[in-house]
DNA sequence: CTTGACCTTCACGCCGGCGTCAACCTTTAG
DNA sequence: CTAAAGGTTGACGCCGGCGTGAAGGTCAAG
């Protein structure tokens, strides 16, 4: 399929599939009028970078990450055992975001809480 | 207190705060020579600056609510309640954000322990 | 033949929160 | 007097994931 299709499929503009090839995530094979052609996986693909970039991972990160996934990235290739460190330096990092975010948060929560108990007490409408 | 130690104190860089005072969200006295002059509130303001960007608030939205907040940001100052529905649209976002990281960081876990067992197989060390 | 939808490769713009010079003034210490 | 350690105002840089032209080739329909 050409681009404008995979980009309808899978939901992203052309120029971000442009993008992702120029960063080394998808390697379209060529028609012979120059255009891209794209293979049905490269939907599922196009899908795993979309799960890893809204995860915070960098499209560097990425990839080293994907040739290493099959799936919708649930599974590791054998060969990429080696990069478990790294994956784990990650899980680590996203953890450590997740409790900030977690913090804010709760403190926000309180914040809410905190004025509509004042409000309705004034105004309970 | 001048600008080095207001940020030592706060523990942000000195262009920081000219930053954020640029942005509205500081605005410090002036000695007769030139240079700014905190008050010791402002230590729990940069504290509260740092709350809302760590939430993902913007400076321009920050500029807005800084005035209805005391404390570290724990309080809303009454006649602000009608920011209570921006702190929740803003805690549902971090909740998504929260929800994603949390998926992916699954998937990280998966993928870890996935590779570690089929590892250990072949290399129990 | 022409139109128009699609494709191609540059290549600059943007956001937001600062980092990092540059060039200069002020104050204190030796 | 001089150096060092502060302060001041610009103003450009950076990151990262694209948006958004510009200037052109390709191809099928009318």
């Amino acid at each position: 399929m050409k681009i404008g299709e995979l980009s309808s499929r899978a939901g992203v503009s052309s120029r971000t599939l442009r993008y992702y090839e120029e960063q080394g995530l998808l390697e379209p094979a060529r028609l012979p009028n120059g255009y891209r052609s794209y293979s049905d996986q490269d939907v599922e693909q196009v899908r795993r970078i979309r799960f890893l970039l809204a995860a915070g991972i960098n499209t560097d990160m990425a990839r080293e990450v994907l040739p290493c996934m099959v799936d919708d990235g649930s599974f590791l290739v054998p060969a990429c055992e080696d990069l478990v460190a790294e994956f784990e330096r990650e899980e680590a990092h996203i953890a450590e975001r997740i409790a900030e975010l977690d913090a804010v948060r709760t403190a926000l929560a309180g914040i809410i809480t905190a004025a509509r108990s004042s409000s309705t007490r004034n105004a309970p409408k």
